[in-house]
DNA sequence: CCAAATAATTTGACAACTCCAACTATCTCT
DNA sequence: AGAGATAGTTGGAGTTGTCAAATTATTTGG
C-alpha cells in the first residue's frame, strides 16, 4: 500500500472511472448482442468464463459466479440442452464434473467475441501510435488483472 | 473511414478487446455490488442511465434499454415503490411521462457510482505520468463516444 | 371535429434466475 | 470401516425481466 495517498492516487480513481465509462458506451449493447445470437444473457456469461482447453468445475464456477451451486446446475442444464457444453466426469475425483465446450460451443464462443471485440469508431479513429501506447499499457493491466486476488 | 484498412485497423480492435477485458475483470461485481446496496439489477442499469438534472422521458429509456415499453412501465414501478424515482407530466405533451430520481435515488445512483468507481489495484498501481497520458486519451475517447451516434 | 398515430398502462403469460433445504454419491481422515 | 466433509442434483418457491395484446389518454393531420 502506499506510504501516503499523494495526488495520482486521486488520478487513479479519476482513469478507472474513465475507462469504465468508455467500456460500457459499448458494452450495454452485449445483452442485444447476445440475444442475436440466440443466447441469454446467462449463456453469454459462461461462454466467456470457460476456456476452451480448461474445463471448469461446477464449483469453481459458482465461486466464480457468486451463486449458488444449484444455480450453476440449473445454468449448465440449459446449456447442455442447447449441445453448447458438456459435463465429464473428472478421473481423479468423481464427484467432481468439469463444463467443457462443445465445438458448437466454441463456435458460439467466438462468435460472441468476434463482435463485443469489434472496435468502436472512437477507437478506429485513433492515431496509430496513440493505439500503440495504448496497447501496451493496457496489455500490462490485462495481465496484473489476472495476477490480482482482488481480496 | 478510413481508406485503407492498414496494420493500425488490427490494433485497433486488439487494444478494444484489451479494454473491454480490463474493465470486464471487475464490471463481473457489479450485480453483487448493487445486490449489497438492496438494488436489483434493473435498478442499478437504470440509476446509471439517469441523469439527476434530465428527467428522461419512458419512451427514451425503453429505446436506450431496447426493451418493450411495458417493460419500463414495470421497472419504473419498482423504482417508484422504493422511493428512486418520480413520475413526472411533461407540459408540452401529457402523454409523456418524465422519470425524474428523487433525492433519495440520486443517493442511491451517487452510492452505486462510487463503489463501482473505486479503482482496482493494477490501477492504483500504475505510475503518475501513465496514469497522466492515460488520463488524457480516455478523457478524450469518452467525448468522442458521447457524440457517437454509433449507428 | 374525426381518424390515425403516439405514450403509457394493464393484463396475462412465460422464461430466466436465484436461493434454500433435502438428498445422493464420493472422498478423506482416523 | 465409519464419521464427517465435499460436489453436485433435485424439488419447491419466489423475484426479476420480458413480451404481446387490448385499453386509455392525448396529440396531430386532414
Amino acid at each position: 500500500m502506499p506510504a501516503h495517498p499523494t495526488r495520482s492516487q486521486v488520478t487513479a480513481a479519476e482513469v478507472w472511472r474513465l475507462l469504465l465509462t468508455c467500456a460500457m458506451s459499448q458494452f450495454g449493447r452485449t445483452a442485444s448482442l447476445a440475444q442475436e445470437l440466440g443466447l441469454t444473457p446467462g449463456h453469454a456469461k459462461a461462454l466467456l468464463a470457460l476456456d476452451p482447453d480448461e474445463p471448469q468445475a461446477m464449483g469453481t464456477l459458482a465461486q466464480d459466479f457468486a451463486c449458488d451451486a444449484s444455480t450453476i446446475t440449473w445454468l449448465v442444464d440449459r446449456l447442455e440442452e442447447r449441445g453448447l457444453v458438456e459435463r465429464k466426469g473428472l478421473k481423479d475425483d468423481r464427484r467432481v464434473k468439469t463444463i467443457a465446450l462443445t465445438p458448437e460451443g466454441v463456435k458460439a464462443k467466438h462468435s460472441l467475441e468476434a463482435r463485443m471485440y469489434e472496435p468502436p469508431e472512437f477507437i478506429s479513429d485513433l492515431d496509430g501510435d496513440v493505439l500503440e501506447s495504448l496497447h501496451k499499457v493496457l496489455g500490462g493491466l490485462v495481465a496484473a488483472a489476472k495476477t490480482d486476488g482482488t481480496s
